[in-house]
DNA sequence: CACCGAATAATTGTCGACAATCATCATGAG
DNA sequence: CTCATGATGATTGTCGACAATTATTCGGTG
């Protein structure tokens, strides 16, 4: 029963306002709908030639991933990250990615560790090249953190962090172009996560994780008092 | 303030759909929709009055707070926990209040200190009366934990925590019917969790703070077992 | 010239109807 | 008697139109 019918109109999406929305929140990560800018639905009603039912419920599902944010009777715009919520942020991944890691290292699999050293493998060989620069290496970092978090098995951690959050990392990534930061010391904190989940010591996993994020957002707020320092210069 | 007097008169909410959004949410914490009931859009429509437009925008926030499921071209039916979704939310709750109090540690202001002292003094009161038992007490946790939350001055953790989490929670004592269950442990707990954020100390906040639910959920399982060891008794 | 107010235009909220899909049940074959 | 199959009913998805609210603009006045 071997189905080859996979032409473009597969139905891996059912509904019109499913396909919609997932078109949508791929604009917005991308930074293909500008930040702030306000989004009327007759605009985009018209721009997906899709009725304004379905789009309502795709901007809906947009707003309860906090990529949109909506006011009654006015409208909507993308939504625009200040630092401040940025690192508000970075605060909630390390409290909810520090207990992945501690729950990863107590259900993750086998397999599921033998492809996280995979995935590490393979962002080194990535490294060795260091041609993609950091693109490839953010996006694995991304890949990294979301493999830790399934790892846990907490079907509501996962919920939170991969279908909202990260995203909403992504749209930060590309609104304050933040390229790799700091890859050789992300690589060996990553080494040591997986060796502490290997290892099955959740309070050390914990405790990495809890640090590498930590040490990610130290590394926004430094990069952003030296964005501000440079501006400062420009004007002076 | 937070009695139940003051509903339908006033139009605080602007729409309808955010009104029988309300409504619902409200239904469903308090029980008065059964968990794991179907509910249908031609039903709940002629029930509350309204089209099926507004109706479906309350059910799509309803499944982003994650009241109810959906399934395309079947239908959504009131979320039923199951004591494994409980121990996950348990879990998420540690890793998020935890965090909460150690920024409400470094970020509560002096009138929020004073109002949370208030609250627990309100709080013992009521147990010295004992009279209400243990809802007044639970609601008065939850208080408790609510107001925690809001002193992180995280508006991202407050809106994961207050508008989503917390009524599951209260979902769950309805579903499980679990009335207070140690009232007098949770009252130091409680006190000393203020006073650590008085102190200053966010290392400590945090650390009790991550106790306390981990104490919570260790209750929640105790109890679990003693039904199922109950339920094995009677068949016996 | 600046400011306030009303009329206008545009957008959002709401409604009812039609089409597509799914669940149920009856019917008939094996 | 059991299971497959088709018809029937109900529910969800989608659409276009109307009403309510807000933003804008134009004109008038101090």
């Amino acid at each position: 029963m071997s189905s080859a019918e996979t032409e473009t109109s597969i139905p891996e999406v059912r509904t019109l306002a499913e396909r919609v929305f997932q078109q949508l929140q791929d604009a917005i990560v991308r930074g293909e709908l500008a930040p702030g800018s306000k989004i009327t639905e007759p605009c985009l009603s018209k721009a997906y030639g899709i009725s304004r039912g379905p789009l309502r419920e795709a901007m809906r599902r947009l707003e309860a991933h906090r990529l949109i944010e909506r006011v009654p009777h006015v409208g909507a715009r993308v939504v625009k990250l200040s630092m401040k919520e940025l690192l508000e942020l970075f605060d909630v991944r390390e409290a909810l990615e520090s207990m992945a890691a501690r729950l990863a290292a107590e259900h993750m699999t086998a397999g599921e560790i033998a492809g996280l050293r995979e995935l590490l493998a393979m962002h080194e060989r990535q490294a060795d090249l260091k041609k993609g620069e950091a693109y490839f290496q953010r996006e694995g970092d991304l890949d990294f953190h979301y493999r830790i978090v399934q790892g846990s098995h907490n079907r509501m951690l996962v919920t939170l962090l991969c279908d909202d959050l990260y995203y909403l990392v992504r749209l930060y990534r590309t609104q304050f172009s933040a390229s790799g930061s700091r890859p050789q010391r992300a690589f060996v904190e990553h080494h040591r996560i997986v060796d502490a989940i290997e290892a099955g010591d959740a309070e050390l996993a914990e405790l990495l994780m809890r640090r590498h994020v930590s040490a990610s957002r130290a590394n926004v707020v430094d990069r952003y008092a030296a964005t501000l320092r440079q501006a400062a210069e420009t004007t002076a």
